[in-house]
DNA sequence: CCCTCTTTTTACGTTAAAGTCAATACATCA
DNA sequence: TGATGTATTGACTTTAACGTAAAAAGAGGG
């Protein structure tokens, strides 16, 4: 019931070549297994991918994609070691709404370019009494 | 009524270097005036330093800033330069709403595993029959 | 079994975004 | 006026995240 992926497989999926895949398990971000030297990337890895993905879509440097996978990775035992995992957490989300803040500041800015970009197309065309076909 | 602060002031209150300022300006970001060569910045530089550092907190490249900057800035004459505009500022908007969509889920991962590290905590409380104080 | 095609490994190159360092240039304050 | 501190400029270095190229090793097909 393990299904495989190949490394050629992923790539067309989410365009990006072979050499950032393998570059991200140098990192240790993901570990395929081996058949021979080849690599199969298991659903579970292809998981892994897609958060990197959109771990980097979100500007986080790989380097922070790695911790944020292995908070979801493990399973600490002792206390501290929780109270650690939680702290980590209460940081990314930290990060995460700031992130929102801006996009909504972003997204406000973008709205009011676009409507003074209408205002003056509609002028434009009055004056020019020009018409679209 | 032209308040101007120097450079030391803006990496101060933004902690930022002032080899970045100056590289920003180098690429053609910001373009503070002088007093001799003492760069001086209005307000309005200031504002576009926030700019910047919000679009790197949303992982934009500076070119790509710098194109956001720019189109805020510019008031372009003829139509097919509006049309194009609004074009630039529809391929903006999608992005910032897949940010968005990718920071939900995000969030909604971390819940998750802070759910799972509190019942995990405790398991340990009851089974250590540990008391905090 | 040979040929072709894909994969892997190794190594060096590249780009963006600064960091670091050295040499001047101003400015000010005692 | 000389010392002291801050700014500027230019050059070289660094780091992250891959790109690119070359050589060797399998994989499958006829």
């Amino acid at each position: 019931m393990q299904r495989y992926f190949t490394i050629t497989q992923l790539t067309q999926e989410f365009d990006i070549t072979t050499r950032t895949l393998r570059f991200y398990e140098a990192q240790g971000l993901v570990a395929p297994t081996r058949r021979g030297r080849q690599r199969l990337y298991t659903p579970g890895d292809r998981t892994r991918i897609k958060l990197i993905l959109r771990g980097k879509r979100l500007g986080f440097s790989l380097n922070e994609i790695k911790e944020m996978i292995e908070m979801y990775a493990s399973a600490p035992g002792e206390t501290g070691q929780l109270r650690l995992l939680l702290d980590k957490i209460a940081a990314r989300r930290e990060e995460l709404l700031e992130k929102q803040r801006d996009i909504e500041l972003t997204l406000l800015e973008l709205d009011e370019v676009e409507a003074g970009a209408h205002a003056r197309m509609s002028e434009l065309d009055t004056s020019s009494l020009s018409e679209d076909v």
